[in-house]
Order: structure tokens, then sequence, then C-alpha cells
DNA sequence: AGAAAGTGTCGAAGCGCTTCGACAACCTAT
DNA sequence: ATAGGTTGTCGAAGCGCTTCGACACTTTCT
């Protein structure tokens, strides 16, 4: 292994100036730098990050907690990991991978050992345990989900209630009266995963606004559990028209669905999801979509972490307007063509 | 921030004492253990990763590349990502998150710092330009994937050779004579990722010794590709009527353009999946698979990795055996009923 | 011309931990 | 009783880096 301190002497100078020209916090002749650049391209030198971490107390390591259950979006999940990885990098960082499964020692770890500047936290419960030492920390951290109480915290999300809003509006527009909303597994709703709380109250109220009516039911992804729902639905409501449907893998069981009960989407029913572009677009039909900007949310965390560990950025909460895409799947309600 | 020697302090012991508590390297006697355990509790002392990495030149780090692109198999990368973060907490590592981005430089630059004390690697490539770097360097790896040349490489994968064999048998069983093989998407192959390969070469040869007829044609995941593909495959061979498919987002189309040509699924066609179970039983027909054991494969590389850093385990080479599910897509070809 | 200000470099201290050798204190076996 | 082995603890060195103050030298201003 490479020392700083044989790089220095193969370059002939000390080794705190090796250090200032790695870092730059001082200014170095141009002569001396290219020859200690040369010197560490030759001898193939990476500093020690043990050693740095120690002597500076700063890691260059943004740790992300991700929730350990696979059960929700995944591609979603993963688009933003990536994303926070990438943006990382390009500042200087490495992100390092935490489970939920830890919960709040994870945290208390995190923080007490040095390993990491700073935090990122995915799948944020409204009365998350995690919070608390967040906010009794001076390590700056983000969430991407919005919990309930939001002093002394950055975070980021899309804003679920204009979501919720602004699917139903698209669908009042087209004339639909009867609207069903396909939920988030129950056990979503039990953990008080905000999101999706947020985007029915924002449904909600907006359909009130425009009298509309609106049935929910929560669902499991996959066939069975989407063949009871919207039996039970259709059993309640036998005039709804418009679907919002917010669980990606409720998606295409619901087309199949309805294409097997002989309702034509667009003609008889519309459907808005609110998943990731790629799912809307490779869905059967192609669906009329509110996007969940992923890597936007990953970029932004990181970005303010960034900001946050270079003494800028102050905490804040962020929601990203959402924005829908008109395609295949909705149109005019039945009755009003 | 409480260090080593407050703790020492406290509990009336020397620095080297404490260690030896921690790290249990030495005998202690039982009352100044618990006088030590006891103060740590107290001050909530957590041993500073730096300090720790840079004393013992370990980091207790297991870095974890992943795919930069997200076009394929996304749910399983997730799956091999979490379960490589929970075993490794198992065992007291934490996960690096790296993406493929940086190619070979982010090996060196893990080795050379010291970042991290072991790598898994995903997504190798046949000739992946990251395997002479990790073959120079006496820092164990894992490569969940199979290149070329394994010489020096510890591998896990998923025995695609024999798992393209046991999809054409368990069609050859039912009598189908004339298979098509849904691929990957042609990006896929034209990168040399073994794993689209070698399923083939397995599912070909098998397919020669019981004399089926096979149809191979690459497919992006999407109704629009599949729409094509399919087209196309029946446009050539009239007769098929076994189909294997290994590209999990054709999966959903394939099934619902079948359904729309009136070709029912298992009765006129039947269909094998490579694919996670959670995608198999959640698509429209619930489909006879081949698993991809995802959490055994980053499990079984992070045990592996362990035993190599405690100087057990060596370089080799483990093929997981696929297993079939039987489930509702397959049956007897219409032929023989 | 001399003081003040800036430049570029170095030496040394120290970050918090691990680990080695040393050494009391205590057992055993002769 | 004494040599030899254990056992439990300590002190000190050192891991590779950052950073502070010091210092020589050059430039600029009056």
């Amino acid at each position: 292994m490479v020392t700083l301190a044989e790089v220095a002497q193969h370059a002939g100078v000390s080794a705190s100036t090796v250090s200032y020209v790695l870092s730059g916090k001082r200014s170095i002749s141009g002569a001396t730098r290219q020859r200690v650049e040369q010197s560490i391209r030759e001898l193939g030198y990476h500093p020690n990050a043990g050693a740095r971490a120690l002597a500076s107390s700063k890691s260059n390591i943004i740790a992300l907690m991700v929730p350990l259950r696979t059960d929700m979006y995944v591609p979603v999940m993963m688009e933003i990991a990536i994303a926070v990885a990438t943006t990382a990098r390009l500042h200087g960082y490495d992100v390092l991978l935490l489970t939920g499964e830890e919960g709040p020692d994870a945290v208390r770890r995190v923080t007490g050992s040095g390993l990491a500047d700073a935090m990122i936290l995915m799948d944020v419960e409204l009365a998350d345990e995690r919070l608390p030492l967040l906010r009794g920390t001076d390590q700056p951290s983000v969430l991407i989900g919005l919990p309930a109480d939001t002093t002394g915290l950055t975070c980021v999300d899309l804003d679920f209630g204009a979501t919720g809003a602004l699917c139903v509006e698209h669908l009042a527009k087209l004339g639909h009266q009867d609207i069903a909303v396909i939920g988030e597994a129950p056990a979503v709703y039990e953990r008080h995963t905000g999101f999706a709380e947020r985007t029915l109250d924002g449904l909600r109220s907006r359909a009130r606004e425009l009298g509309l009516r609106v049935l929910h039911r929560p669902c499991e992804g996959g066939y069975d559990a989407m063949t009871m729902t919207l039996a039970r639905i259709f059993d309640e409501r036998p005039g709804t028209t418009g679907f919002v449907v917010q669980n990606e893998s409720a998606v295409e069981p619901l087309l199949a669905l309805l294409r097997q009960q002989g309702r034509a989407v667009p003609e008889d029913v519309s459907v808005v999801a609110v998943c990731p572009d790629q799912v809307a677009t490779q869905a059967s039909v192609r669906l009329t979509s509110v996007a969940i900007p992923a890597q936007e949310m990953g970029r932004y965390a990181v970005e303010h972490l960034v900001a946050k560990l270079d003494g800028r950025g102050s905490d804040e909460v962020v929601l990203i307007s959402p924005e829908l895409t008109v395609r295949a799947s909705t149109g005019p309600a039945p009755s009003a063509s």
C-alpha cells in the first residue's frame, strides 16, 4: 500500500505539502503541484480512507436507509438508490446501504461511529422512531417521504395530496362521476406510511369540491386480490367509471380483469395510475399517469446533504409538484359521450 | 463524541483493556468485563469507525457493485442487494453501494483506499474489465454471475445452462415440438452478459437431444416490442406451442397478446418463465417457472466473503441448481391431447 | 529603504483505535 | 519451597492522514 509519506519522498517534498496538493486548502506553486501529481500517478497512490476519516472526522460517506420489505414500489426504490449513489459520487461521496431492519439502532450506530457524514432515510412513517434521533444529532439528514411533524427536518417527496387532487380533476373533467381508488396493501396503511393517506386525502377533498363520489379500497397486488377488490367495487358502486390506482402491482391485474369483464379502457372506464413512467408506458394499455419522480428525489436529497455538509443549506420541506401525463387509458365518461 | 479513553477512565481501567473487552482477543476477568460494559452503556459509547479501520486495517465494509442500468431484472437486483445488506450485518459488516458507472476505477479506488475489505460484483460480463484487477489484488471478492474465465475467482450464479435445459425438458415431456424463446433485450446480448447466452445454449443443446425445434428471438420488454416479436414468431413457426420467457417485462405482454389472439394458456400454448417467484405468482396466469434464487445468491456471496476474510474458504464456482415449479401456464401440447 | 502583507513549504502534534511486549499476581507441579 | 506456566492488565508505539503554527522568502506600499 502506497502512503502519503512515500509520495512525499518520491516527489521530494514534505507530507503536508502532498496533503495540501490533494485538498487544495493551501496554495501550492505550479511546479510543486505538478511534481506531486506526477508522483501520485506513478506510484498509483490512493489516500487511505480510514486515516483520512480519523484525521479529518469526515468519512465522505452518505448512509442510505432503504426499507427492508420489498412488497412495494421496488423499482422506485431502486431508482432512488441508484440516483443517490450516482449523485453522491459526483460530489465525492460514497453510499452506505442500510436496511430498515436495524431501525433506530442503525441511526445511533452510524452517527455514533462516524461511519457516515450524513443520512438519507426512505420509507418514513408518520411517527417514525428514527426522527427524534435525527433531531438530536447535528449530522445532516434528508427524508424521502413526509412524517407528521417535520420541524427540524429536511424532507423531499412528491406532493401526494396534489397528486390525488390532480387525478380526480382529470377524471372530473372527462365527466366521470363515480371514482374508485385502488389503494396500497392494507399493511401500508397500518404502517402509517404517509404517502398513501396523503394521496387519499387530497383526492377526497378535491372530489368533494367537484361533487364526485369516491370509493376507496386497499388492495394487495396480484390477480386474486384484485379480483376480489374489483368485485366489491362494482357491487357497491355499479356506476363506477373512473379508477385511480396507486399500487403498481395492481395495475396489470386491474386492466386484465376489466378487459375480461368486457369493460373497455378507455371507452367504458378510465384508469389513472400513480407510478413510474416505465410502468405506465409498458402496461397493456398505455396509462394516463402521475409519475413518481424517483431520480429527482434521490438527486435532490444528495445535493441538499452536500450543501448542508458544506455549511450551506437549511432545513426545508420540498414537495415536488405532480405532473399528469395523458395517455391512452382515460377518456370521456360513457354517459358524457 | 465518547472515546475509548473516556470509557477506560470511567471504568477505571486502561484503554487497551477496554479494547480487549470489545474485541475479545484476550481474556478479561468477569468483574472487569462487566464494569467496562456498564461504562460503555452508560456513556453510550460507539467505537470510531475511522480510527478502527486505521489501526486494524480492516474497515468491516463490503462493497457491492450494482449495474447502473435499470433496464433489466430490477426486482432481482434489489432482492440481492437487500439480502447482501442483511446478511452482512449479521456478520458485523456494512455494505457500500457502488454503481457500475465508474467501472474498473471503482475497483481500484476501493481496494486502493481500504474503503472496503471485500467486494461483490453483480452484472458481470463475459470478459469484464474488472476481472484482471480482482485477480491482481489480495482483497477477496465474489461475482454474482459467471464470466468466461473463472480462474482465480469465486462466482455464484443460477445454473442457467441447466435452467434452459430444464425448461425445454418440461415442455418436451408435455409433448410440445415447436418452442419459441423470448429472450432478453438485444442490448443484453450485445453486452455479453453471460446468463442470457448460457440459458440459450443449455436450452438449444437439450432441445437437439430431444428433437425439438427452437426459435429464439430477443425482445425488449413492453407491449409494442412483444407484439412485433410474437407476430414474427407465429409467422415463421405457426406451429409454435411452447414458450420460454426470460425477460420479466415481456411476461405480461406475452400473456395478454396470446389471450387477445384467442390462444388459451395452457390449453393452446404453454409458457415457462425464468423469473422471481413473485412475478410468477402475480402474473395473470400463474406461471410455471424456474425461480431466480436472488436471496440465496446474495447470502452465499456474503458468507463466502466472510469466510475468506476469516482465512477460511477458497475460490470456487457455485452454480445453483434450477428448480422448476409447475403452475398453471403449462399443459399438454394440443396435438398430444 | 523599511515595514507590512502575502506565498509556499515544512515540522510536529494528534485524531481514536489496535496490538505487542512486559509484568505482576496467581496457580500448579515437582 | 521453587521453577514454570497461566491469567489479567497496562503502557507505549504506531496506523496514515490533516492541520496548525512557524518560517523563509518575495512582493507591495509608503
